[in-house]
RNA sequence: GGGGGAAUUCCCGAGCGGCUAAAGGGGGCAGACUGUAAAUCUGUUGUCACUGACUUCGGUGGUCCGAAUCCACCUUCCCCCA
C-alpha cells in the first residue's frame, strides 16, 4: 500500500527540540503506535563508532523500530547536508513504499530545515584546494581583505555574511568561482522547489533554561559512567582528531587535550558540558524559525502527556496509517 | 607575637589621581545560518525616565577642583619570620 495525504506529498513526521529533551524517545513511541520508522536527523550518529557521546539509540531500541541514517560513515568520512538530504529523501520515500510513516528525529537544525522545506542543492561540492587557498589568503592579508574579494564577486551575499565569518565567506567565493554563479542565485534557484513533503513538526521545547541545563550536566554525567572517555580515546586512536567532519563531535573533541595531557580530565568534562549548553541554546534559536511547529514544553508537561498530545496533534492532522 | 601582600562589576582578572561604568577572558542572555552546522560567526552583559542621569571598585573617615587609584583606621584573606 502507498500511503499519501490529500496533497498528495510523502507524509512525514518531524520530532526537533534541543539536545537532552527527550525527542529521541519520543520519535520511537510514536514510530510504534503511528507504524513509522526512524530517520535520524543529526549530523553525528552517522558515524560508526561515536555511540554514547551522540547518544545513539540502544541496540534494543533499534530493533523495536527501524531506524535510518545511522552508522553509515566511517569517521574519516566527510558528511554534509547535501548527503543528509539526499540519504533521506531516499529513505523517506523507502519507508513510505513499505507503507509506514517516516519519523526525523533530530537536532540538526540545518539538515532538517533543509529536508522539510524541500531547498534543492545545485551542483557545487567542495573544493579542498580552493578552499585552502582562500583561506591562506585570509590568513595572510586578513579576513577583511577575503571579503573584499567576495564583494566584488558577489555583492548581496557579502552584505549578509560578517567579515569574521571566513567559513561562510570562502564557501560564497567557492561557489561563485567553481560554478560561475553567485551564492545569491544559486540560493533563490534553490527556493523555488516545493518541499514533497506533508509534514507535521513536533517541537520539543524548554521554557526553563535552569531545567534544561540541568538535564544536560546530567546527561553528560551518564555518558562518563557508560564509558566515554574509553570510547572518545578509542577514535582518538584511529585519528578523529584529522577527520574533516567527526572531529566536530562535542564529548570527543574536548578530550583531545587531555590526550595530549594538556589538561585534566575535570577540565574535559566541564568543557563537554559547556559546549552541549552552548549548543543546546544555538539549537533553540534555529528551531525558532521552523513554520508551524507544534511545540511542546517538557518543563510544565510529563513525558505521557506530551506523547498524548503529540499523538492527539498527529491524528487531528490526519497523519496516520490508514488515515488519507 | 613580628614583617609583607591582597580585597575591583556574576566569576577570574587589568587598572594605580581626571580620557573609567571600569581592558581582557570566562560564564550568562539574544541573534545569524542553503554542501565543515555538535561547525562557524555576531551583538549584549551596573541601574534608569537609556544621544542623558544616577549608584558602583571590602567598610568608615580624610586629602584633592577631581579618587577604584593617595592617606588613616577598621574588617577579612594570603605569605614570610617566630
Amino acid at each position: 500500500m502507498q500511503l499519501s495525504t490529500p496533497t498528495g506529498k510523502i507524509p512525514l513526521i518531524a520530532v526537533i527540540g534541543a539536545t537532552a529533551t527527550g525527542k529521541s524517545a519520543l520519535a520511537i513511541r510514536l514510530a510504534k503506535v503511528l507504524g513509522g520508522e526512524i530517520i535520524s536527523g543529526d549530523s553525528m550518529q552517522v558515524y560508526r563508532g561515536m555511540d554514547i557521546g551522540t547518544a545513539k539509540p540502544t541496540r534494543e531500541e533499534r530493533s523495536a523500530v527501524p531506524h535510518h541514517l545511522i552508522d553509515i560513515a566511517d569517521i574519516t568520512e566527510a558528511f554534509s547536508v547535501a548527503d543528509f538530504i539526499e540519504k533521506a529523501r531516499k529513505a523517506s520515500i523507502d519507508i513510505t513504499s513499505r507503507g509506514n510513516i517516516p519519523v526525523i528525529a533530530g537536532g540538526t537544525g540545518l539538515y532538517i530545515d533543509m529536508l522539510l522545506s524541500g531547498k534543492t542543492l545545485a551542483d557545487t561540492k567542495a573544493d579542498d584546494t580552493l578552499r585552502i587557498e582562500l583561506y591562506e589568503k585570509a590568513e595572510k592579508e586578513g579576513a577583511k581583505a577575503l571579503h573584499e574579494y567576495l564583494e566584488k564577486l558577489d555583492p548581496v551575499s557579502a552584505a549578509a555574511i560578517h567579515p569574521n565569518n571566513i567559513k561562510r565567506v570562502v564557501r560564497a567565493i567557492e561557489i561563485y568561482l567553481t560554478s560561475g554563479r553567485t551564492k545569491t542565485e544559486q540560493d533563490q534557484h534553490s527556493r523555488l522547489t516545493d518541499s514533497i513533503y506533508d509534514y507535521k513538526v513536533i517541537y520539543l521545547d524548554c521554557s526553563d533554561r535552569k531545567l534544561l541545563y540541568d538535564r544536560i550536566n546530567s546527561r553528560v554525567d551518564k555518558m562518563l559512567e557508560q564509558g566515554l572517555e574509553k570510547e572518545a580515546s578509542i577514535l582518538y586512536r584511529s585519528g578523529l582528531r584529522d577527520t574533516p567532519t567527526a572531529s566536530q563531535a562535542i564529548g570527543y573533541k574536548e578530550f583531545f587535550p587531555y590526550f595530549e595531557q594538556d589538561y585534566s580530565l575535570k577540565e574535559a568534562v566541564d568543557e563537554i558540558k559547556r559546549n552541549t549548553r552552548r549548543y543546546a541554546k544555538r539549537q533553540k534559536t534555529y528551531f525558532n524559525r521552523i513554520p508551524n511547529a507544534f511545540m511542546l514544553d517538557i518543563a510544565t508537561e510529563s513525558v505521557d502527556g506530551i506523547y498524548c498530545k503529540a499523538l492527539d496533534f498527529i491524528r487531528s492532522e490526519g497523519i496516520a496509517k490508514g488515515g488519507a
